[in-house]
DNA sequence: AGCGGGATTTTCT
DNA sequence: GAAAATCCCGCTT
């Protein structure tokens, strides 16, 4: 049994899970706290995933034990931070898409230059506002600086379920997930089932 | 409110 | 060499 134990499962379970846990960013002497409030499941039977093609120096992290961080580069400009999920060798991780700011929000609004809805609504914007980039790829999110806290899982009646964004292939899996009620959502009403 | 383009670089074919 | 799990700005309705 670990902290993590939750995150044994599929990309789809394990990301509707991540809802409403929270994100501790340690910077210095200051922690940035978020909460987790939109989700994709990513594994490696969909051709949307990363981790499809198999094994790479970049995927290899998908493949590895749960709780840990994948991030990379996209559009060469912004990064993207995952959990992996599921039992190792399994290719399977949760594309964080927004947070809540709950603590160290003046920071946070430094690193992005905005304040407001803006400072946390997309993947690449939260991991601007928390300084989060490919030296984090494969950190342990039990440890410092990054640590990923367990809270109660959400009920489900607060949670929509809808297909995921900006892909160009498997667009209509419904593996993205958001809190019903939260403004920091990137998007809302894409084919919302 | 919605569309279109540009920025920029890693990754794998 | 093309594509990419994005964002921002400016233009049009």
């Amino acid at each position: 049994m670990h902290a993590f134990e939750d995150l044994e499962t599929t990309a789809d379970k394990a990301a509707k899970r991540l809802l409403g846990c929270e994100l501790h960013r340690k910077i210095g002497d200051q922690t940035l706290i978020v909460k987790i409030v939109e989700t994709e499941g990513y594994d490696q039977n969909d051709p949307g995933s990363h981790s499809f093609v198999g094994v790479t120096p970049r995927t290899k992290v998908m493949f590895g034990p749960s709780g840990y961080l994948y991030v990379y580069l996209i559009y060469g400009m912004y990064y993207c931070m995952n959990i992996v999920t599921g039992p190792k060798h399994h290719g399977e991780a949760v594309l964080i898409r927004a947070v809540e700011p709950i603590s160290g929000i003046d920071l946070m609004e430094n690193n992005r230059g905005v304040a407001g809805i803006n400072l946390s609504n997309g993947p690449g914007k939260l991991c601007q506002a928390l300084k989060i980039n490919t030296n984090l790829n494969g950190h342990n999110l039990l440890e410092d600086p990054l640590k990923l806290v367990m809270k109660p899982a959400v009920k489900s009646t607060e949670i929509v379920t809808s297909t995921r964004i900006g892909l160009s292939k498997a667009q209509e899996m419904p593996w993205r997930f958001y809190m019903k009620n939260s403004d920091f959502v990137s998007r809302r009403f894409i084919t919302d089932l």
